[in-house]
DNA sequence: GTCTATATAGGGATAGAC
DNA sequence: GTCTATCCCTATATAGAC
């Protein structure tokens, strides 16, 4: 593996290890037993660095907010869904723990990520959409516009909000971390589906969670 | 005004305005025009700082979320009560900005911020139970956890977002910031209501938003 | 491509005079 | 209480040898 993508690796684990403001060139460096310099010879500085892993996650979410399907989704495929939206999160999660700082610095990452907020929540709508027309879904179209918000929300800051919270209890596994931030979403959504649906999504939650 | 209130006066802004990492000592001093070493004379380090805006901010939400009232409250009482919050929120706006690297530094900190945290969503739950109680809210225990939880992240992360989101737009106003995010986590609750409280509900959004 | 050595800059913090 | 001067440390980044 050449040193370039190695640099870009090991800087992925420890800044989601340790957060990003925290690693410095030289701990990747250290970490890598590669001297600094050399670092320096592959990345002009540590944004660059960040840009590409971005850029890597950026690529990643939007494969994923695709959806190609043509039918309807049932409950089964959300699930699915938002569990692929978690994923590419969690996997990246040291853009999203220190998402202001990060994108501050930065403000072509700032645009960037307003996008990926702006198809996530315009994905969402879209599926909404198709299961009020399924008369799956009661909403009108007004609490859609809602719904997407708070799903954006919820989905953007549940890890954070989960660090701070379940911090007392022991530290959760990572397919904890994104069964329950699933589950979270779509408690979201349930209250404005028909008894059918929602009776399906409590077997499902058992099932998963 | 003695030096050290209007050192954490001034910290406080400037940490709001730019952003707690961006703002060292020496900053503040400049700002103050007084010197660095003036600064360490009353505050052993910037964390002290922070620590000191921090139970400022502590107590305030304290009073706030104590909730004396025996009655149940009403659509109207929600709005303002939720206001309040916000408001504080925004007045301390710095500590969600970073909240992450805030809590990291500071392990006490992060304890006080979890019970804050568990103190709002004891109280949201206590309305809820009161408002089924009531009749207004037709919902199950299971729901009003999930629904709690909810509330709790999108008042906790909801500046952020729309700083993300709606930075597109015109920079909104204080009162702007505070009435979406009152309106934003209202939408939460909504599905949950009994028609004449929802009807209630888009008279207030209407008239403050 | 990789190393060693080093320059630079900035923030945190202290000492001692006034 | 306040100032000036200064030190230490760490992080970023570069130069030049191999």
């Amino acid at each position: 593996m050449k040193t370039r993508d190695r640099i870009l690796q090991t800087s992925l684990r420890l800044f989601n290890e340790e957060g990003e403001p925290r690693i410095t060139t030289n701990h990747i460096a250290a970490e890598m037993d590669i001297s600094p310099g050399n670092l320096y010879y592959h990345f002009h500085n540590k944004d660059e660095i960040i840009a590409l892993l971005f850029q890597q996650f950026e690529r990643r979410m939007k494969t994923i907010l695709q959806v190609p399907e043509r039918r309807i989704p049932n409950m089964e495929d959300m699930w699915l869904y938002l569990h692929l939206v978690f994923e590419a999160i969690w996997e990246y999660r040291f853009l999203y723990r220190d998402l202001d700082s990060i994108l501050n610095r930065n403000k072509k990452l700032r645009t960037h990520f307003r996008r990926i907020l702006e198809r996530k929540m315009s994905t969402a709508a879209a599926i909404c959409q198709g299961l009020v027309e399924a008369r799956i879904m009661n909403a009108t179209s007004d609490d859609i516009t809602a719904l997407t918000r708070n799903i954006a929300v919820v989905a953007t800051y549940w890890l954070n909000f989960q660090g701070i919270h379940a911090s007392t209890t022991t530290p959760a596994s990572e397919s904890d971390h994104l069964a329950s931030g699933v589950y979270q979403v779509l408690t979201l959504v349930n209250p404005f589906l028909n008894d059918e649906a929602q009776q399906l999504l409590r077997e499902i939650s058992r099932e998963y969670l």
